[in-house]
DNA sequence: CCGGAACGGCGTACAATGTACGGGGTTCGG
DNA sequence: CCGAACCCCGTACATTGTACGCCGTTCCGG
């Protein structure tokens, strides 16, 4: 598993498989027993079930019944994969239609609809940042988001800026739950069990006198949420921060 | 290289790392050649040179100059060395004081180091989310950090709250730049080789018809930053968004 | 002073991964 | 009908983290 990167090999051959775009020529040999959205499919599969480090090439090979070098005849390689899974994933999210409604809703309808994009594939948060693979899914999501911008009297470099913004948070957010939840799977520990294990040798070392603010404040936080880090209120505390931001500029605008 | 997770093992024995709390009872056996700062010093080095992907135990040991398995004796696996690594450079970090400035100003400077943190240290956006190790290293910069955030009239939830916002948001800037950087290195193309590769199939592909604001948009974003994602001006609009959502609230409590 | 136990250093080995290479069978154009 | 193109895939290799166990060193208790 060299690297979770995208985008690795060579732009116009990865364009091409995006758009389904088949090789021209004659069409010599026999007949594919697979396609590509097969093997897209089934990685996405092992991906939902157990997280991208149970993507590898042999897992995708058996959930499809073949060898794995077979894979190769349909995809350059792991990384160009994984472009095909977030296009793919990407094409299938709801898009809620709230043309005329105001822009805090449409914005928000956005977030949601990321957020449950994540929720339903929490590795697709750690594949990308906002480079998504330039396909046919990612494109018409970035369409669709690019709406709801519509009429906020921006121009078109702070339209992106703004949907980039809001992107990158709900994204950083999704990621941190995933990480928080993979963290929690590897070790077996709940954040229960962390503590009591933990806790003695931070109450000798962790001095009020030292660390006031962190010490009181950092107990304040773990106690108010059941545990050290909730990323389901982070998220509602978040989008209410970044949607008044966006507020400031596009309240200046008009 | 199985996960670039932290906070994998026992808790109590990281713990135990991160403090240098020397284990109890008698001292038997030969003298250690090294110590644990020399074995994270070198893990840092190899990171801030080549990247995460280039903190092999192999690499580390050879930097050392000892095999392989020495390294073991230090550290119980490559997990907890990056958990150290990652308290190391915050133990690093350059604090400024901004007591009695304005709390816009003491917040743009809160940004301002983990932007250098990261610039130095690259890797260190990839390794955890807002979860650190808790070792002295991180205590300390979220004590400063949250000195930064007293007499805002925020309750103690909502300092943390405000805390883990900005600095998520930095992060994630600082992921991406770092994605940005490694997928040129890995590809060997930069923006330019990469859209004369790709510019053919996606003038046929991208139908301005079908994705009117994406493709408007897109291009005027790219044309805007001479490339397709700039993180430096991402950088300055999202700190610029983030602070202003932070002021509707703190001007609310006020 | 000495013997056993604890410890540091590390050579070897193993399992998992992506994937290069090449062979064998199948299909089709000329 | 034959050669070339193509599919499928068995084998092999380099790279990773790290478990296991051997050997020599050091120190405590007698």
């Amino acid at each position: 598993m060299p690297t979770d990167r995208s985008s690795a090999g060579d732009p116009a051959r990865t364009l091409a498989l995006l758009w389904r775009q088949p090789p021209g020529g004659p069409r010599r040999g026999p007949a594919r027993a697979l396609d590509l959205d097969a093997v897209v499919a089934a990685a996405v599969g092992l991906a939902d079930r157990d997280g991208l480090e149970a993507v590898t090439m042999r897992a995708v090979a058996q959930a499809l019944g073949v060898a794995p070098m077979t894979l190769y005849t349909y995809v350059p390689g792991r990384a160009e994969l994984l472009d095909l899974m977030l296009d793919a994933v990407h094409a299938q999210t709801a898009r809620r239609d709230t043309a005329g409604r105001p822009w805090r809703e449409r914005l928000t309808a956005v977030a949601e609809e990321n957020r449950a994009l994540f929720a339903a594939h929490p590795w697709a948060a750690a594949v990308s940042t906002l480079r998504p693979p330039l396909g046919p899914g990612s494109t018409a999501k970035y369409e669709h988001e690019l709406a709801a911008l519509d009429d906020t009297g921006l121009d078109d470099v702070e339209r992106d800026d703004c949907l980039t913004h809001l992107l990158s948070f709900v994204q950083a957010n999704a990621r941190a739950a995933a990480e928080a939840q993979a963290a929690r799977r590897q070790s077996g520990l709940d954040d229960a069990q962390w503590w009591t294990a933990a806790g003695p040798l931070l109450a000798r070392v962790l001095d009020p006198a030292r660390y006031p603010r962190a010490v009181r404040i950092g107990a304040a936080a773990g106690a108010a949420h059941g545990s050290a880090h909730d990323p389901d209120h982070a998220y509602r505390f978040g989008l209410a921060r970044v949607l008044d931001g966006l507020a400031a500029l596009i309240d200046a605008r008009r």
